[in-house]
RNA sequence: CGGGACGUGGCUCAGCCUGGUAGAGCGCACCCUUGGGGUGGGUGAGGUCGCUAGUUCGAAUCUAGUCGUCCCGACCA
């Protein structure tokens, strides 16, 4: 039992004036936290002990499959090199030199150290599968440090990674994560939905993320009443189909002087056409592979040549830029300038189109950015790719697969052409989804209308595959004494991320019912799930009266905070309410009748209770809503 | 890294435009009061006005630089 009176927990009125979101405010006005500095939070007595209790939970989740490790957070730079990541991770990663003038990095993540043991230490098939997990402090110089827990500098992440002998063994340690991220979630009280995610530029099978729908999160994912669910960045959707307008004249590409109609909204006001009867032009000039290194680090590596990649949408379609890069190959996509536009789709401005873009797809005298070299890899990458001279990559949404008649810029200022039809007028590269899906749209699975909102990314599973193995140089024998490199899987949660959430979720409810800047967390990660308010402790028959339910409440097992201070009950009870603890036993008045009053904070139902029923009660309104968030 | 804002007791802020040695509320300490939703009253402590340089007789106030923090964007294994 603990007692409020000796204890440190720096309760303010007012929140500071730097905390923006809910989450931010109430972990500082409850006496949680305290900045240090950007991304940089000391963790007082209740913040404490909330995050104890989370990493007790993921740490028991975790030991039913896998294996708890320490490792330095001080890593050598040696292997980020073998990696590739030393330069990899650019900026984010937070360097160091000792007095050798050694160069270290603070770890942002554990696939280096966790595959050089693996290296060194798995010789046979017989010692895989294995998981290898660890709860630690990990380090990410971050841009933009922001939201209070949310985005920080160093944090505590949960992340294991297995080594199988082959896919189906990495298909299995992936389920695990997955069943075990689902039982981690529930138990910390959270709503959360696993969605798809984008594997990104490093390949792999397999990815979802589970996420947390709450309006301070820094993804959209896209979910609907079937259950689909997937970050925006991949989401998808069965699009009702559209009409095309039936063909003019003769029926092929015909120029329409348009001048000065250089936006969709123009361009369809003047055709008398809806947007989605128009093409939209979208033009980058795309990083392939890993960004270059930045300045201000030990290595520069040589820019590689920048990528033309156009996209041809619909006109009411958004350009989902991660879509585009993980079907172009590139890392980073910026606008083209005019100049470009002119080399590499042949048009100014607000008058692109797609028609006869493929000729400079394939005219290889236009410039000479694309070596032979890269031009390999980029057929590497697409079949179907026209085999001479490619300079521009033309990509088109599959938005206008199989649609006609379409109007799109004539690439020539002041002209459209009316009549375009995809396939028969333009050939692009590649036909692929590369759009945002919109709210409403069905789902590709039931046709279910989609929801889109803002959720925090709580954990992140992912088929690694071979890359960092591979390249470290990982292998064990396999039955028949050949040299195999294990597949690997990586898993995260964040562990601040899932308390943060837990207060954003509530917050957001309290909010629904006109309680601003309140909230109640779960029990099961509340620093203290039930708080024993002594009305006024200079009567001694209250006094003792609260001592004696915390006393009990303590020994049934119920971590129990006595508020023994001398102060009023007004101050007391907002403060009870302020440290987020979902139940509240007032000793006061009625005691006189033999009752204590029991505030369930997650119901917002209060009970009257005979003093010696309440051990009782709350064992079980306590495992009820343990239940309740199951 | 681009755009914006802010740095004045622990917290929220005023004062700055128009230079003249710093204020309020909350909090804190003590006394009285009150005792189921931040009670009322009194007394008091606490600030080299982020830092540095400059202008000036004189700088919280004007100028330049710098550091820090927040917000939007970019970024985010």
């Amino acid at each position: 039992m603990h007692r409020w009176s000796q204890l440190f927990i720096p309760t303010l009125r007012e929140a500071p004036t730097d905390a923006e979101v809910a989450s931010h405010k109430l972990l500082l006005r409850a006496g949680y936290i305290r900045q240090l500095g950007a991304g940089l939070y000391s963790y007082l007595f209740l913040g404490n002990r909330a995050i104890n209790k989370i990493v007790a939970i993921v740490r028991e989740e975790m030991d039913m499959i896998g294996q708890e490790f320490y490792l330095p957070a001080l890593n050598p730079r040696e292997v980020w090199e073998e990696s590739g990541r030393w330069a990899g991770m650019g900026q984010n990663m937070f360097r160091l030199k000792d007095r050798k003038g050694a160069e270290l990095c603070l770890a942002m993540t554990h696939e280096e150290v966790m595959t050089t043991i693996a290296r060194s230490e798995l010789r046979s098939y017989k010692q895989l599968p294995q998981i290898w997990y660890q709860i630690q402090t990990k380090f990410r110089d971050e841009p933009r440090p922001k939201s209070g827990l949310l985005r920080v500098r160093q944090f505590l992440m949960k992340d294991a990674y297995s080594f199988d002998m082959d896919e189906a063994g990495l298909d299995e340690s992936y389920a695990k994560h997955e069943r075990v991220y689902r039982r981690i979630f529930t138990r910390c009280g959270l709503e959360f939905v696993a969605v798809e995610a984008d594997s990104g530029a490093m390949g792999g099978s397999g990815s979802q993320e589970f996420m947390v729908y709450t309006d301070a999160g820094e993804d959209l994912i896209a979910s609907s009443a079937s259950g689909y669910a997937a970050n925006v960045e991949k989401a998808t959707s069965k699009l009702p189909a559209v009409e095309d307008l039936a063909a003019s004249g003769d029926g092929l590409p015909e120029l329409v002087h348009t001048p000065g109609k250089a936006s969709i909204a123009d361009v369809t006001a003047f055709f008398g056409i809806a947007a989605s009867q128009d093409i939209k032009c979208v033009a980058f000039m795309g990083t392939p592979g890993l960004p270059p290194f930045q300045a201000g680090t030990s290595r520069v590596v040589q820019a590689p040549p920048l990528r033309p990649v156009v996209a041809f949408l619909r006109g009411d379609h958004q350009v989902n830029e991660t879509k585009l890069n993980a079907v172009a190959g590139t890392a980073e996509l910026r606008p083209m300038t005019p100049e470009e536009l002119e080399i590499h789709v042949g048009g100014p401005a607000g008058y692109l189109g797609p028609v006869g873009v493929a000729e400079v797809m394939t005219n290889g005298s236009l410039n000479g950015l694309n070596s032979g070299k890269e031009l390999n890899k980029i057929k590497g990458i697409f079949r179907d790719v026209p085999t001479e001279g490619l300079k521009t990559i033309v990509i088109m949404d599959l938005g206008l697969q199989g649609r006609a008649n379409l109007v799109a810029g004539a690439n020539k200022l002041n002209y459209h052409f009316r009549n375009v039809t995809p396939m028969r007028d333009f050939k692009p590269t590649l036909v692929a989804d590369v759009r945002s899906v919109n709210e409403g749209e069905p789902d590709p699975i039931a046709g279910e209308p989609l929801r889109i909102g803002k959720a925090v990314e709580v954990g992140h599973i992912f088929k690694l595959g071979y890359k960092y193995s591979k390249a470290m140089g990982a292998s064990v024998l396999n039955r028949d004494g050949k040299e195999t490199t294990p597949i690997m899987g990586s898993y995260g949660i964040g562990i601040e991320r899932i308390l943060t959430a837990a207060i954003e979720q509530s917050a957001g409810r309290f909010a629904a019912r006109n309680q601003p800047d309140a909230y109640a967390l779960p029990p099961s990660i509340a620093p203290f799930p039930v708080v024993v308010t002594v009305t006024n402790v200079r009567e001694q028959e209250l006094l003792a009266a609260g001592e004696k339910v915390a006393q009990q409440l303590s020994d049934a097992g119920i971590d129990v905070l006595l508020d023994d201070r001398d102060e009023r009950a007004g101050v007391k009870f907002n403060d009870a309410e302020l440290i987020g603890t979902p139940f509240r036993i007032a000793v006061g008045k009625k005691l006189s009748e033999g009752k204590v009053e029991v505030l369930n904070r997650l119901t917002n139902q209060t009970d009257d209770i005979a003093i010696e029923k309440v051990v009782q009660h709350l064992k079980t309104v306590v495992s009820c809503e343990l239940l309740v968030a199951g």
